[in-house]
DNA sequence: TATTATTTTTAGTTTTACCTAAATTTTATT
DNA sequence: AATAAAATTTAGGTAAAACTAAAAATAATA
């Protein structure tokens, strides 16, 4: 079957949010994608009616099993997108996403297929977001919020939650990207900020909010 | 300003319209278009509103200056597209021209520009069309018909005016394409066909239609 | 020139994806 | 449990881009 752009934005959006809460309402989804509550009643009728959608009025929704498939289309293409942005065209990963945005909703199957494999099958984004593959099946890689890092312990960033353009900034002024490798020297308990050593900088501080949003991995 | 995608294919059409005839009429882009007139003429409105037209009701119409610009900046993405498509993900030439419709309605103009510079800024399309360049300049290329080919001259294939799968398939039977070398051996005034040498392949007869159709250039 | 044929435009609909305002259902609170 | 608050839906409307059918303007022809 064929899906407008809206559609398939919808869809996308109802993904990430029942990721968070399991179960997914009209004013959280009327925010998320700058609508009113009224706009997003009329869409979850049109998506019931397609099948993407487990929808009782006033009940909540959740994607059927073709809308879960669906969502993780579109989210590979975006994410596949975002990688040829930033590791061929060399765009800074902060500024990628509302080009992915626009990306995202050409239709060609053969087009994904033929990129994935140019840009070499990668499974995670320049986000350190995982890229699901054709048959919609996720990498999984055993993440671990900064927060938790026990001292000492050398680590390696693997993704970032919050993709603000704020967030994003502050990273680039820690000189902190996917790949980068650091340390916990301490957590000051006070306001749960860190004090951490990034590879070849000197020590430095952030706050509890940024941590929470950093998640690292390690060779086990 | 801000066009839509279905703004930006009218003016598309038009400019290819108007290259042969000047001045384009109602009934002629409505065929290419593959829509009805009376669409057409409420989108001749919206356009000259939009100051993309010169347009008085029943007298015919053609693009202003801007309608001119924006026909060359999509025109351009277009061809860019087309190029990445078959020179980077090694698409069919005659693949490429329905993904390309599509990716030429990507905003964004720096996404444009890096393509650009990746592709190492090509001067023609896959299928020997030139791409206009950032500010719309459109690079020359002394080309001949290859019905016009004086005997035994070496020439070089620069492009291809029928875009058709059909032509392109035959093309590609052939062993034509772009770049490709080839002689004219000798012209029945008969049907006007023409007997051809592609270099490393033996002799064959082309029909006037298909040379018609075949642009060649050589080294003056 | 009068008449016919063609081209183009107008008028009125449809579909998609929004909107506001008002009504309804569910949830929370006294 | 009754009422207030919040969430959700319905009703009715708009704008974009298409459509059909009919009217109007232009072009072609007897």
């Amino acid at each position: 079957m064929n899906f407008t752009t809206s559609e398939e934005n919808y869809i996308k959006s109802i993904y990430h949010l029942q990721q968070e809460t399991g179960t997914v309402n009209t004013n959280s989804l009327a925010a998320e994608m700058h609508t009113r509550p009224a706009s997003v009643t009329d869409m979850l009728k049109k998506l019931k009616a397609k099948k993407l959608l487990q929808y009782e009025r006033y009940k909540g929704f959740k994607l059927s099993d073709n809308g879960k498939k669906l969502a993780l289309e579109v989210v590979r293409k975006h994410r596949l997108w975002e990688y040829f942005l930033v590791e061929i065209l060399e765009f800074d990963w902060d500024k990628v996403h509302p080009i992915a945005e626009e990306l995202e909703h050409i239709s060609s199957d053969e087009l994904i297929q033929r990129l994935e494999k140019f840009l070499g099958n990668p499974s995670f984004d320049p986000h350190g977001d995982p890229i699901p593959d054709r048959n919609g099946k996720i990498p999984v890689l055993n993440q671990l919020n900064l927060s938790e890092v026990p001292d000492k312990k050398a680590v390696t960033v693997s993704s970032v939650s919050n993709q603000t353009a704020q967030m994003l900034e502050m990273l680039k002024h820690y000189k902190i990207a996917l790949g980068t490798q650091l340390q916990v020297l301490q957590k000051f308990s006070f306001d749960g900020s860190l004090e951490i050593k990034v590879l070849k900088q000197s020590p430095c501080i952030i706050s509890e909010q940024v941590a929470k949003n950093v998640f690292v991995h390690y060779e086990s």
